[in-house]
DNA sequence: TCTATATAGTTGACAAGGAAACTATATTTC
DNA sequence: GAAATATAGTTTCCTTGTCAACTATATAGA
């Protein structure tokens, strides 16, 4: 097995178990009326504390007008709140809710119940490894990625 | 670090990366009149040989409605065949054309490619415990899915 | 100070993907 | 052999995600 041939293998699995859990998560997710992106950008602006779209964008390497969209379901939920910013009237300031935090909660607690279990099929020490691996993984693709 | 803590950051990047590469292989195969999926499925047709609907559905765990939609656009892209089946009135048997081994062919190029570059940042004795590692995670991730 | 260019975000058009309901056929049960 | 149930695949409806074009505002350059 040469080297192209393990990147092929390990890309077609990458992708294989991503949209299984993308899948997966999606399920675990809809009695909240969210998806996992979605999820994923409400539990960033709750990180944040206070952040605009611009940010999101960046960070989650979403569509801008992707993220316009969830913004806007995400508003009309009332997750979170949108404050026009004063140093620049183009942009706004998103913040998450009550109501958002709650939700936030509730995702977490329905996604970490079906998270923790398979997962055992790795030994602990191959688990820090598989950390360590998907990190390095994850930062050159990245890189790969913003280099087009 | 507990093992549930690193669970979630395993899923997380797992999710992340599988994100980010549909995204790439999606954007590749694009010229071709492709996404990923319908790539991986015309793919698994030429791996076949001759193949029905249902265990394409079971092998690529796509809804069956998809699939059925996918068939149809290969099938007037002239890139698969379909013969009524003498068996299963209600099934069909499909297989590749010439023109969809072209395509397979070309759009394996265009993903070999990009892929080949990027993964260089494990060294090559990692990526042989992260195909299995993945292996791992990947049969295990289909047994809780199909369990539910 | 005015014009040109860049940027933050929005919207429309379109294709894709999921869920539910459907049709036609096969299998099981009585 | 007929009725009930299951199955293979299709279609409709709806939401999502991408792309391109747009608006309003900020910044750069002359």
């Amino acid at each position: 097995m040469d080297e192209k041939e393990q990147a092929q293998i390990i890309i077609g699995k990458l992708m294989n178990i991503g949209g299984m859990l993308q899948k997966k998560a999606n399920q675990l997710l809809s009695p909240f009326g969210l998806n996992q992106q979605q999820f994923s950008l409400l539990f960033e602006i709750f990180k944040a504390g206070r952040v605009n779209q611009k940010t999101m964008v960046n960070r989650l390497m979403l569509e801008k007008a992707h993220v316009s969209k969830i913004i806007k379901k995400l508003h009309s939920m009332g997750l979170i709140g949108i404050v026009p910013s004063t140093d620049d009237k183009r942009s706004s300031w998103l913040s998450i809710t009550e109501k958002g935090k709650d939700v936030v909660e509730g995702c977490r607690k329905a996604l970490g119940e079906w998270n923790g279990a398979w997962i055992t099929s790795l030994a602990g020490g191959e688990r820090m490894k598989m950390v360590d691996s998907l990190s390095l993984l994850q930062s050159s693709l990245r890189d790969a990625i913003q280099d087009k």
